[in-house]
DNA sequence: TGCAACTGGTTTCATATGTAACTATAACGT
DNA sequence: ACGTTATAGTTACATATGAAACCAGTTGCA
């Protein structure tokens, strides 16, 4: 592969960095995905992952939501105040151990999850269709790599 | 491919949710990189990707930094009024029409840049590294072809 | 016990970002 | 020429985000 062709100090072009890219592109699927459930349902991107968690596993507390969303626990706490609020999200104390919050989807939060999940699918569907069985093989693959090791 | 395994309305698998995927791994890889340079000299991403344009393409206008960066327009504003302070860009007003500017990076913006490009191009590399020439071939190919498309 | 260190979660504050309104200049059509 | 419309750029406002301080409640251990 050709990294040497420019010397170090060049300018960068951007077109080409492979970081910048990954940007652009990711923003823009996310962002589609994201301007869909929002003009619909009011509900963020952090909102909504906090969803897709609940969906799959019931009766997290919120330090496990964000583990497994990535974000972090004051981002978890927000888009929790607003899920509750807006009833979504049922929100219990754990037996035990009263800091612990048990949380789940309420039925009214069941039934956005019914609109959104499909939503999502379809852009990934619809991103994914772009590209040959070949290609979507390797991205999958290179995207394993690539993530074994960058989350520090 | 198999997308089918799971009804529509099933609970999203974020793990393996395209979009999801790309946007923790671009997140990481860019916070990276902007981590270095933030620390070493207070230069934010969108900061950094003006200054980047700039090496390139000297004489630029702030409309035409936004059109090269994707950025929006007020956000090379606010960038520019940062790095024109920090006296690392200068900025004229073109002759027969004084509403645009003329941008460029100062001596001091070289300076900075002769730093941070290598920087960055390393994190690239290191990330690189990670793939063998034929993962690499296939990501540069699976980019251009979702980016061909995705830009709306 | 009882107190120091820790953990789950929220609040606060400072900063970043996006949208819309605004200012100044330029271009267009009559 | 001259008013309408468009463009470059900035400002204002409202919202989002991140870091650190904070408040329980819990654990570890003398």
């Amino acid at each position: 592969m050709s990294v040497e062709h420019h010397p170090d100090h060049a300018p960068l072009e951007l077109e080409h960095f492979l970081p910048y890219r990954l940007s652009i592109l990711s923003n823009a699927v996310s962002q589609a995905i994201a301007d869909d459930y929002q003009r619909r349902f009011d509900l963020s991107m952090t909102e909504w992952r906090v969803m897709a968690v609940l969906a799959r596993f019931d009766g997290l507390s919120a330090r496990e939501v964000a583990e497994r969303t990535l974000m972090d626990k004051v981002a978890v706490s927000r888009a929790l105040a607003k899920l509750v609020e807006a009833g979504w999200v049922t929100r219990a104390t754990h037996d035990g151990d009263k800091r612990r919050s048990v949380l789940g989807l309420s039925e009214a939060g069941w039934a956005i999850h019914e609109v959104v999940a499909p939503m999502a699918r379809a852009h990934e569907r619809n991103l994914l269709e772009k590209l040959d069985d070949e290609e979507r093989t390797w991205l999958v693959r290179i995207l394993d790599k690539l993530q074994a090791i960058e989350p520090k």
